[in-house]
DNA sequence: CTGTTAGCGCGTTCAT
DNA sequence: ATGAACGCGCTAACAG
């Protein structure tokens, strides 16, 4: 279709064939310098090592992906980037994927079923060796039908996959604690809207499970992930207009958390003294913003250094810890 | 090496090949049918539809890749993605990748040389069509000699690059002026520690030019890009404490803004009243968690989706505008 | 110690 | 309208 696609004369990239007519040898030679493999006289390694430096040569990954069947290459997706559990957790995996020589296909699937699809058949025409998913609108049999290595970061992907996540019973129980031990009555507890099995949604039971052991009223809103921050404070504004008992908040994330605090500002209520307020996530940026919210904090950098060190020992045929928890911890701000 | 890289028996990913005998046409025959090229008979088009299907037939776009010379796959280099306004840009760039076929490699630098020579030899070997540079800390030849399309963000890469950035000058001058206005006669300027031709660099000559024009004294800190968020409370408290007149900080970015008035807090300072603090990025999470910093505000959407549209240009042989200056907007907060 | 052959999955001639 | 042969960059067999 397009005719730039053809290499231009001779400065199309220098193959290892370049390099063994430089040398004055096969290519299987190369080959063999390139990848230590048989006995190479030292002469002949020399001559070799002196051509490719002479044209500048390179190896090519994709095409050695074709022979081997590996391309080191392990795909992510998240809904956003941008938020902050997520930047922190991919930076973490890209790190650690990058000192094993693993590389990272990034997909932001903004919570879009569509576009999740998308990705995985992207994916899989890519040749990648395993998937990260941190975002599950879609179910877990389209990842499973890939036959790839899969881990999940907050989702179930399903019995031959592995699953990472945060203690996230314990995040509802420490938060909701947190707000009933400060005399709170009538705690909103938001939550987003995934339908999907995902082990966050287990910090709405444990709300439920706190609040109903100290004889409360429960009290749960959703709100979607994907809405804009405008459309989340409208939200946020007619609970808190429905339900003006309310004297807690469990946001369920520190976004909501931080939402929620600037509707109330905007109403002339502050935290703690109207309203408590208790986040969930505690990502690094977020702490440096706001470094008084009171939250629990997951331990975003090691959940992203297990994904990672997770995908790479299911690509290379071993058998990691399929169901890891990691403990989170409470946050002492000033919003509670 | 490893005897896993082997395909098991026939468990392997079906090719054009094994849909050829499904159907019962040739190999050639399925390639034209993926790639609607010549006439084919509807009923051979059916017939290869359905093999694709009942086999569960993917392409394969790094076989693909190798024979036209393109993988449509774009490397991108931040620090660490977990800043917010490179959070941001990536999931612009990213995003408007997606929407045209192109994929991401996604890398992050730590802002080390190392690193980041690293990283362009594992672009080069892996094919990438072009990178999207957001982190210089080498000399701009280093990837002038991968010959390949290159687009720069708050970079100049060189003569056959594209550059997209804001308006830094602007970003200085409206913040340093912005400071004045409200009184302040001695005000402090923290830039971070890059020897490299940044136009983010400009941020801190607007600032010279301003003061000057004002007869007011320069103050101008460095602060390393690189560091915790503890080490750089420590140099701002430093800062801080030598020259105790400061009554205005332009603090280079919202990160670092956030940082001075954790400090100043701790010390019992507030702003405006005691020191007012102008940022600088506006990135749309800094803004929800600090609704009340007065910021400059760059369209960092805007930002990766140019880039991305750049490169994407420059892969298929056009000609995009080479230099792009974005413009920026004061936001009024409560911190100036 | 080194070269030759074959082929990974695919698209593109050139025939038929 | 369809098929056979060749090659992309590289490596695993199998000679020598």
């Amino acid at each position: 279709m397009a005719r730039e696609g053809a290499r231009s004369k001779d400065s199309a990239k220098p193959g290892i064939k370049e390099v063994a007519a430089v040398a004055g040898v096969s290519p299987t030679t190369v080959s063999r310098v390139l990848n230590n493999r048989g006995y190479i006289s030292q002469e002949t390694r020399d001559k070799v090592h002196a051509a490719m430096k002479r044209i500048n040569y390179t190896p090519n990954d994709i095409a050695r992906a074709m022979l081997n069947g590996r391309l080191n290459l392990i795909g992510m997706i998240v809904p956003y980037v941008s938020s902050p559990f997520h930047a922190q957790a991919v930076q973490a995996v890209e790190r650690t994927l990058a000192e094993n020589g693993f590389k990272m296909l990034l997909c932001n699937s903004a919570n879009r079923p569509d576009l999740e699809r998308s990705y995985i058949d992207m994916l899989r025409r890519n040749m990648v060796d395993g998937v990260i998913v941190n975002s599950l609108n879609i179910g877990a049999e389209a990842y499973a039908e890939m036959g790839l290595s899969l881990v999940g970061i907050d989702c179930d992907l399903g019995e031959t996959s592995v699953q990472i996540a945060s203690d996230s019973y314990g995040i509802g129980e420490l938060a909701t604690r947190r707000l009933i031990d400060d005399g709170c009555s009538r705690i909103l507890c938001l939550r987003n809207n995934s339908r999907m099995r995902m082990p966050a949604n287990k910090r709405t039971d444990a709300y439920h499970d706190v609040v109903e052991q100290a004889g409360l009223p429960a009290l749960v809103r959703e709100v979607e992930f994907v809405k804009s921050d405008d459309e989340k404070s409208a939200v946020v504004a007619k609970i808190l207009d429905e339900n003006p008992d309310i004297d807690g908040i469990f946001a369920g994330d520190d976004t909501m958390a931080a939402i929620c605090l600037n509707v109330m500002k905007r109403r002339g209520l502050s935290a703690p003294d109207d309203i408590k307020v208790v986040g969930a996530d505690g990502a690094r940026r977020t702490m440096t913003f706001m470094p008084d919210l009171t939250t629990v904090r997951q331990d975003i950098d090691r959940i992203g250094e297990l994904a990672a060190q997770s995908i790479i020992a299911l690509v290379n045929g071993e058998k990691p810890e399929s169901n890891t928890k990691l403990p989170v911890e409470l946050i002492e701000g000033k919003t509670a």
